[in-house]
DNA sequence: CAAAAAAATAGTACGTTGTACTATATTGTG
DNA sequence: CACAATATAGTACAACGTACTATTTTTTTG
C-alpha cells in the first residue's frame, strides 16, 4: 500500500459521498487494509484531507503560471480558467467540506492558506493588468479589484452550487454552464479586440 | 423550555463554533437541560438545523414580498439584497455548514428546497424585469439570466467567503463590502436613472 | 546467509458522538 | 383525587476518530 493509492481512493470516495461521509474504516476496508494500518499512513482524517488539498493546491498554481507562456488574450484567460475549473471538478469532494477546511485553517495552519488566497488575488490582479495592456480589457476606477473580487468568490464557489443540487454534475456540462457565465461578465469590461477573442474561444473550446 | 429557546441557543452556538462542532450535550449543558430531555425536543440534530433553516427561510421570502410594495427602484433593490444579508448573516451558522444542508436535502426534502431555488430564480427574475421597466436597467440578450445567475451565486456564498478567514466578521463592514460590489455589478446594466438611483443608495446607506 | 533494524500490517481499546429507549417527575384535566 | 399527558432525566448502544500495542514482513548490515 502507498500514500498515493489512499489519496486517490479518498478522493472518490470523498468525491461520490462527501467527505463527512467517508468514515476511517471505510476507506481501509474499500483499500483492502486493516484501519489500524491507514493510521500507519495517515494518523487523523483531517491529515488526508490536508494532503489531496496539498496535491490540488500545487496543481492549480501550475496552472496559474502556464498564463505566463500565452499571449494575454481573453480566449486565454478563459481557457485557464477552464482548466483551472476542471482542477477544482475533479477534487470537489475536498473542496466543498469547507467547514472542516475551515476548522483545518482556524486550527493549524491558517497563514499558509491566507497567503495563498493574497497570493491568488496578485495572480488575478495581475492577469487582468495584462489583459488590458494587450487592448483585451478596458479598466478604470474600481473596476479591477470589483473583477478580482468577483473572479475570488465566483471561481471558488461555483463547484459548490453545481454539486449542491447535483449529486454527480457532469463535468463538461457544468463546466461549460459557469465558463459562459465568466466570459459574460468579462465581455462587460471588453474591448472590440477582447469580444473577438471572447467569441472566437466560445466558437472553438464552448460546447 | 420551549423549542424558541433551544433554537435560538443552537443558533448562537452555530454561529460562534460552527454546526458540526456543536454537540448535543454540550447544547443540553448550556440550556441546562439533560441530554434526554434535548431529544424530546428535536430526536436529531440535524432536526435542530431544520427547524432553524425553515426560521431563516421564512423570513427571507417575507423579505422578498416587500419588494413587491416599494418603487421599482435599484436603490431599492440594494436595500432589499442589504436586508437579505443581515438575514443571512444572522442565520451564518446554519448557512455555512453546507455539506449538511446538502446531507438533509438529498436524503429528505430536497423537492421542497430545489422548489425554494427555482422560486427565488423567478423572483429575481420578476426583480430584473420591474427595474427595467421603471427606466433603471437596461437589459438585453441574456443580460436577464446572467444577472439571475450571477445573484444565485453571489448571494449564497458571499457569507460563506466572509466566514471562511474571518471567523467573527464583523456585521456592518462585511454586509457593506459585498453590497458594494452588488452595486457595481448592478451599475453595468444601469440607465443613467439606476446610476443615479445606486449613487442616491450608497450615500444614504452605505457606510 | 543470518541477525538486527526498520517498515508495514493487524488488532484492540478508549473517549466522544448522535440517538434510541426506559424510568421518573411534573403538569393538566375529568 | 385519579388518571392521562407532558416533560425531564438517566442509561445504553452503535459508530466514529484515533491512540496504542503486538505481530508480521521487508530491508539493512555485519
Amino acid at each position: 500500500m502507498t500514500e498515493k493509492q489512499i489519496l486517490e481512493k479518498s478522493l472518490v470516495l470523498f468525491n461520490q459521498k462527501g467527505y463527512a461521509q467517508v468514515g476511517m474504516r471505510e476507506l481501509a476496508r474499500e483499500l483492502s487494509i486493516s484501519p489500524g494500518n491507514l493510521t500507519y499512513y495517515f494518523k487523523k482524517k483531517e491529515d488526508v484531507l490536508s494532503a489531496l488539498l496539498k496535491q490540488f493546491s500545487s496543481h492549480n498554481t501550475q496552472l496559474y503560471q502556464t498564463f505566463q507562456n500565452v499571449k494575454p488574450t481573453n480566449a486565454n484567460f478563459l481557457r485557464l480558467t477552464r482548466s483551472i475549473f476542471e482542477n477544482q471538478y475533479a477534487y470537489r469532494g475536498v473542496y466543498i467540506g469547507n467547514q472542516f477546511v475551515q476548522k483545518a485553517i482556524t486550527e493549524n495552519n491558517l497563514f499558509e492558506y491566507e497567503e495563498v488566497v493574497i497570493r491568488r488575488k496578485d495572480a488575478y490582479s495581475d492577469i487582468f493588468r495584462l489583459l488590458e495592456n494587450s487592448g483585451h480589457l478596458k479598466l478604470k476606477g474600481d473596476d479591477v479589484s470589483f473583477l478580482v473580487a468577483y473572479m475570488t468568490l465566483f471561481g471558488r464557489f461555483w463547484i459548490t452550487e453545481a454539486t449542491l443540487f447535483n449529486k454527480v454534475p457532469k463535468s463538461d456540462e457544468v463546466i461549460s454552464h459557469y465558463i459562459h457565465l465568466l466570459a459574460k461578465q468579462l465581455s462587460l469590461f471588453s474591448t472590440n479586440v477582447g469580444l473577438i477573442s471572447i467569441e472566437e474561444f466560445l466558437k472553438v473550446d464552448g460546447s
